[in-house]
DNA sequence: GCCTATAGTGAACCCCATTCACATCACCGC
DNA sequence: GCGGTGATGTGAATGGGGTTCACTATAGGC
């Protein structure tokens, strides 16, 4: 990865990587276009071969992150299989796990202030994941008599909230304040409380 | 609020109320000292009269944030009347509520990368604001048999989770990008079906 | 072995955060 | 009123980052 004579070689991906690495470790608002050039060990006007600026540079990390993300939505989702309620489970846990995994990449995605609509390719990206979100919530909605079935489009939303939120404000915070539960827990049992009131657990537990 | 003679007279008030115009028109990223000390016309060394530096101007707008939502949340409970669920649903009401009226606050509080434990005044008002929150949400969960009544400070936290996401992802993203559903909406029903999963409400519409 | 498109450098510019010596002013005791 | 003192604001300087541009080095085709 490290430079070996004037030119790099793969500067593009080095630079997209340095950057993962330093928005993980700094947010997205220490980040540094210079840093991440020092890294790839390259001045920073070598950048401006490779992106147009610093933005566009988090874009592509974001891009890459909504790749993996649809990828590994696609996997948890895995057609449906074994049973449309295990597999959606397993999306939201993949979910989590997205975020815990690739926490540099979720920054950028979600806490960068980069507009997923910003460019095709990104936005196609962010689709394909919503897309995965949006058919599992279909085929699990489609248990449902049609007279007790919301509009998937809504269920997907809020499962998609929750999920949001639970790392937003419990995996990505200081330890010590996200309270006495774990996000895996605290998501999987508001998840099921969720389909509980929409009928698709029965009552209790 | 523009300056008179030398002195400023209310500069610090002036200079947080510059920031939170431009946190909310730009972004946290996008915001610089020298922007809001320029809008309260002063220089920006005079900022340092009355601020660490900029991460302390953000914190203070985010203090003040947090006083105002603790202040909000616990109107719209108004002590439980006139019956708990109704209250209940108001402070969720307020949360979206809040996040629409206090813009750069908000953002200021949840987007900028202050951590509320920073200083004490931060974590007393967010705790304040949590404590209205578990507060209704235990007078809400007393009605349930203590058979079926999850641990409160759980429920909390779910409830939190899909407002912050529902804000986050929905209300705070471009318009358009945000689906068929209002926010508003999204966030009234994503908690009734919650709270039909949790046995508050009755099966069913 | 030349020739050219590609990739990287160095210096320059501007904006911003921060610091420090200095200037100005409000307020206090007399 | 009057001078002093502390609080408040200024101007200049430093350092760093983002961006641009003219220039340079290299790889790969001919």
């Amino acid at each position: 990865m490290a430079k070996q004579g004037y030119h790099h070689g793969n500067l593009r991906q080095a630079l997209v990587e340095a950057a993962l690495e330093l928005i993980q470790a700094q947010g997205p608002g220490g980040f540094t276009l210079s840093e991440a050039a020092k890294r790839a060990g390259v001045t920073p006007a070598a950048v401006y071969r490779h992106f147009a600026g610093r933005e566009d540079l988090i874009a592509e990390c974001a891009r890459q992150g909504y790749a993996i993300f649809a990828d590994v939505m696609e996997h948890a989702w895995n057609g449906g299989a074994p049973a449309p309620l295990a597999a959606f489970g397993a999306t939201g846990r993949a979910y989590l796990a997205f975020a815990r995994r690739f926490p540099g990449h979720y920054v950028a995605m979600f806490e960068s202030g980069i507009a997923p609509n910003r460019s095709p390719e990104l936005a196609a990206g962010a689709a394909r994941a919503e897309a995965v979100m949006l058919r599992a919530t279909e085929v699990l909605l489609s248990s449902l008599p049609a007279a007790r079935r919301p509009p998937a489009s809504m269920v997907a939303a809020h499962v998609r909230a929750m999920s949001h939120g639970v790392v937003e404000l419990f995996a990505r915070a200081a330890p010590g304040s996200a309270g006495p539960w774990a996000p895996e827990d605290l998501l999987e049992s508001g998840i099921g409380i969720y389909l509980r009131g929409l009928g698709i657990l029965p009552p209790d537990n």
